[in-house]
DNA sequence: CTAGCCTTGACC
DNA sequence: GGTCAAGGCTAG
């Protein structure tokens, strides 16, 4: 075992492989990628993938698909709002303290890997494979491949920077780009007084995993291993002998990564909104400001599904990632998914504002922040009603301190309902949920001794989430029979997949 | 258009 | 005053 290549290793960039000059728009990357992103992002480029856009990005190869190179550099998350709007040259942006942390966990992970690397000596053949991916994710890209590494190549998310110039707090979304608040979501959720686990170096979601796992190897292949590369990501305060069931690390190693998926949803509706304030620069010049500013306002609606829509697909690309549901044949996977994808998006809605933890604002996928006042101002009397009810759940989600690991273990609860008819395999799932929901038992008891009833507390919250998110589906399919809701949109084919109301 | 090198300037 | 990530410049 050679670790002393291991810095080699980091030193490449995460988008092509070439070596890395230094931190570059959110993270470390060449100079080429650099310049690439500066051009794309400066000049408005855009550009078609001839293939089925999923090129190969490498050294050699980077010149061939400016779009799939592209779309790389978003994955990995290289931060669109780090290009200057006003081409200012020189000084210093609000990521100069994120780098300074990224540089100081680099080294403490080093430290780590080195620590640990002389005690698993006795297990050789793992950790040079394994170590071989540092920096060099290309699983990004590929759905299939996805999670082996989640995030071990994202920088860590920026705390305590402050709000993006671009950060808009009305519900205009009139920004072309889009505004990055300080994601929570990245983090463990605030600590418990008295509670076990404690992170003082929040960095992945990966790096709360401070237990130690009980189960032996050859149990349970790869836990114990992936357990050890994550500790290495920051100290081990984990108090010895507490045991994180198997099913819940793995459920929260399959999570994706917050900040990818922003950067995508961000990206993907700024250039919506391009279009869209193009179009509405013709209207105006055709002097028919009526429908200019119907077609703002409509924007507003507009936006958000769009934003529900992404939110839809990257639920999607979790659930086609993730343990046990990988394994079933399509037509199952449909069949939940049809049956649960308003619960998802609630769930993933609520848990970002648990994060959030502010009560008067509420924090959207893209990582703006939009105060409620204005957001129930401009809602009608549904919508706030929904908001409410939403809020009403966060409140009582925030009481229970709810953790990462619940609400993982929650999405697969509502994922694997047993109640769904005509599936191909029913025991399956059946038992898959009986799986789950003694993972979640086993879990809260472990993590809550303190608090015994916290397990039947957490499933108590799960009617108000279906019944919030079958309200949201009424109102989305009234919307769309008014025809407010964009075409060509996932939530809509959910939607009419479930009920034949449409 | 690419990518290596150069200039700039806020923060340490 | 040094650092180093921004933007700029320009051969290829």
């Amino acid at each position: 075992m050679d670790y002393s290549y291991d810095a080699d290793l980091e030193e490449l960039c995460p988008v092509c492989g070439d070596k890395v000059s230094g931190y570059h728009y959110g993270l470390l990357t060449c100079e080429s990628c650099k310049g690439f992103f500066k051009r794309t992002v400066q000049n408005n480029k855009r550009y078609t993938c001839a293939e089925s856009q999923d090129c190969k990005i490498d050294k050699t190869q980077r010149k061939r698909c400016p779009f799939c190179r592209f779309q790389k550099c978003l994955n990995v998350g290289m931060r669109l709002e780090a290009v200057r709007a006003d081409r200012m040259r020189g000084g210093r942006n609000k990521f100069g303290p994120m780098y300074k942390r990224d540089r100081a966990l680099k080294q403490q992970k080093k430290a780590l890997i080195r620590a640990s690397g002389l005690k698993m000596e006795a297990t050789p053949p793992l950790l040079s494979s394994q170590q071989s991916d540092y920096g060099f994710s290309t699983a990004l890209s590929i759905p299939a491949q996805k999670n082996i590494h989640p995030n071990i190549s994202t920088p860590v998310a920026p705390t305590d920077y402050e709000r993006s110039l671009y950060a808009s707090s009305s519900l205009s979304l009139s920004v072309p780009i889009p505004a990055h608040t300080p994601l929570p979501a990245q983090y463990p959720y605030p600590n418990l007084p008295g509670r076990a686990i404690k992170s003082e170096y929040p960095d992945h979601y990966t790096s709360s995993e401070h237990y130690t796992s009980a189960s032996s190897p050859e149990s349970v292949p790869g836990y114990t291993y992936m357990d050890q590369t994550r500790v290495s990501t920051s100290p081990p305060l984990a108090p010895p002998g507490l045991t994180v069931p198997p099913l819940v690390q793995e459920f929260v190693r399959c999570e994706q990564d917050e900040l990818q998926v922003q950067s995508k949803i961000s990206a993907h509706l700024a250039h919506l909104q391009q279009e869209q304030n193009s179009r509405s620069a013709a209207a105006n010049q055709e002097q028919n400001t009526r429908l200019a500013a119907k077609q703002e306002r409509l924007s507003t609606f507009g936006l958000m599904c769009h934003m529900a829509d992404q939110t839809l697909f990257s639920i999607v690309e979790w659930a086609r990632s993730c343990i046990f549901f990988k394994e079933l044949k399509v037509g199952d996977q449909m069949k939940l998914l049809h049956n649960c994808w308003s619960e998802l998006l609630v769930l993933d809605y609520i848990a970002r504002q648990l994060h959030h933890g502010k009560e008067d604002s509420v924090l959207l996928i893209t990582g703006q922040e939009v105060e409620l006042a204005s957001l129930l101002a401009q809602a009608g009397v549904t919508l706030s009603g929904m908001i409410q009810r939403g809020q009403e759940l966060v409140h009582r989600l925030q009481e229970l301190q709810l953790d990462r690991r619940e609400t993982a273990c929650l999405k697969y609860l509502i994922l694997f309902n047993p109640d769904v008819k005509l599936l191909e395999n029913q025991p399956y799932v059946e038992s898959v949920y009986e799986q789950v929901n003694a993972a979640l038992l086993e879990y809260t008891l472990y993590a809550y001794p303190q608090f015994p009833d916290r397990f039947s507390q957490i499933l108590l919250r799960l009617p108000e989430l279906r019944a919030l998110s079958a309200q949201a589906e009424d109102y989305l399919c009234y919307k769309h029979l008014s025809g407010e809701v964009p075409c060509n949109n996932l939530l809509i084919e959910m939607l009419h997949a479930k009920r034949t109301c449409i």
